[in-house]
DNA sequence: CTGAAAGCGCTTACAG
DNA sequence: CTGAAAGCGCTTACAG
């Protein structure tokens, strides 16, 4: 209970002298066919204004069994913002959409769980749309049986399940980012970072590998996180592999191996090539912009409410699981191969 | 109506061979001094579990009263991003101080409009932060004649009620960005930007007259927004009046001026040093960096939800105005008055 | 310790 | 054209 008492449907009723079911009706004005004398509606109309009544929206979404509210349940925390800032972007692209369908959005940050002792929290939105890197399998999977409509941001996979996802198509950005180190005349590449576990990894992963495949001949290699960790370490991969291009899966590792290789005297994009296979965090013109895989998160934020509403509806019943392209952009940290190395 | 039938409490009840609210005894597990028999307790759980029964939040929140959701809601569109990226580091603020107390956060996307055909859209949160350079003032007062709980981001007057608001305090940070550039031997500074008639505006001024009026002395100029979308006009004016110091109150304006200078040929700071009232879109390392005035929005918004928690608990019923301190940044772009100019 | 009942505030067939 | 009633799914005194 928050504040004062307001006055409720009955209490208009009564001041009309109609009953509820008739104040119900005039106020809504919804397209049922019965007509309403303009005497009554008039008396009605005067009394909710003498009271100042105004409906009750829990009463009516009781009633009515529809909400019109989109949920947004993450299961990182939005902040700090440790995975760089992913989370507004999406976020941009969720309201957009849902603004355009008179839907309401509805952060779900009480809890970092779906399922807390019996309850569903998501109950309370029509549908979901769920992010994070690493989600709990097991209440995708309950809250899949129990059909409640919702869409991954990224692709997830859950055993026994086909659920909704809009995923980027990190695939096809890494594939043309190596093939731009490749036509640069690079020959021994390194993929560098972290989370092999998790389904954007292997896309990545994936789509480097064809294109290192198709141009045959390149000496590849993979730098895992924990040796971009010790910069010594590193710097030695670089330099005894004789690596000149570096493909960072995300900005942590972007960061970090520009980081390192400037400390010890390497230059970028002189000595090595580095890209990130992501977007990166700060948008300045060339030949500032880093060369990186731009990915396109508000679009994908609209096309996930997009679909999560197409399941609210009813209009798809079969699961939806969506690409959404990515661009690789040629900046400045990326240049030919130096003769020589 | 969204999706399948769900199983309800009185599936349950049956099931267990209890009446309804035995169930809902045992399963919200209140604080009610009511103990339940462990038998009854295993029955009623283990047919929740069979059914996969999830109570109904709206139900929930019709039957309690309260909903455990704050309510965000802004008078300008959130996208595109029209005055620069304000709306985003607000809500990093609003959402942990949410989450922190175990609320919800409800963005309410469907309207510009809070009152629409007697309803108040806002209802459904328990309370609700309202943002946005132009409110509908009516509004305002009819939400406060009501004793809905809200605060405004921003100062904000409503005649004839006082409502709560946390605002950046302008002032003082406009008050040091003025001595700044007196302290570096400016003698005509202008004041550049738009919108008298809103608050914020009022009080950038406000400083910067304090400051003017401790020097003494000072040749005090004002730009108007209008002068300053005409190059040519905005440049006679530089010029003719030998300005070398610019007080710029937003993003736009301070842009707009740098663009404006340097395509004419004067030199920042060299020739004329440039200061944003308001915090930047970016943060780029000192002496990129601008000199500008620097806002804590996250740290706002949580203020704001703090009160607005204190105004739903009944803790508070006072209205509540709180300035939040804004630092002034010197950065590269202002510098000591050149002599001769 | 448990059941039957009233109530939260609204909507929507169903009669008249 | 309007009223009386049942229902949305839950909670919470009130009896026993």
């Amino acid at each position: 209970m928050t504040f004062s008492k307001r006055p409720t449907q009955s209490d208009v009723a009564k001041r009309a002298g109609v009953s509820r079911g008739t104040v119900s009706l005039v106020l809504n004005g919804s397209d049922t066919r019965i007509p309403i004398s303009d005497d009554t509606r008039a008396r009605v109309l005067q009394a909710a204004d003498d009271l100042g009544y105004t409906p009750n929206p829990v009463a009516q979404m009781l009633a009515q069994g529809s909400n019109r509210l989109i949920g947004v349940f993450t299961y990182e925390a939005i902040f700090p913002f440790d995975r760089d800032d992913f989370f507004f972007p999406y976020l941009t692209g969720i309201q957009r959409e849902a603004s355009i369908n008179d839907y309401n959005v509805l952060l779900f940050t009480r809890s970092r769980q779906i399922y807390a002792n019996t309850m569903n929290s998501l109950l309370l939105a029509d549908g979901s749309i769920l992010l994070g890197a690493s989600p709990d399998r097991a209440e995708l999977a309950r809250l899949c049986e129990e059909r409640y409509p919702f869409v991954y941001i990224g692709r997830r996979e859950v055993p026994d399940c086909a659920i909704n996802w809009v995923a980027n198509d990190y695939k096809i950005g890494s594939y043309h980012a190596t093939r731009h180190l490749i036509d640069l005349g690079h020959t021994t590449i390194a993929f560098c970072g972290h989370g092999y576990a998790l389904e954007p990894q292997h896309e990545k992963l994936a789509g480097c590998h064809r294109a290192v495949d198709e141009a045959g001949s390149i000496e590849w290699r993979v730098i895992p996180e924990d040796i971009l960790k010790q910069p010594d370490a590193f710097m030695r991969a670089v330099r005894d592999q004789r690596i000149t291009g570096l493909l960072c899966t995300d900005n942590n590792a972007f960061y970090t191996a520009l980081a390192c290789l400037h400390e010890h005297g390497l230059r970028v994009p002189e000595d090595v090539s580095v890209i990130s296979l992501t977007s990166v965090n700060h948008s300045l013109p060339y030949p500032h912009m880093p060369s990186h895989v731009q990915l396109n998160r508000p679009n994908l934020g609209q096309v996930a409410v997009q679909t999560l509403i197409s399941c609210i509806s009813g209009e798809v019943t079969q699961p939806q699981q969506i690409y959404i392209p990515c661009a690789f952009i040629a900046g400045g940290t990326t240049a030919p191969r130096k003769e020589g190395r």
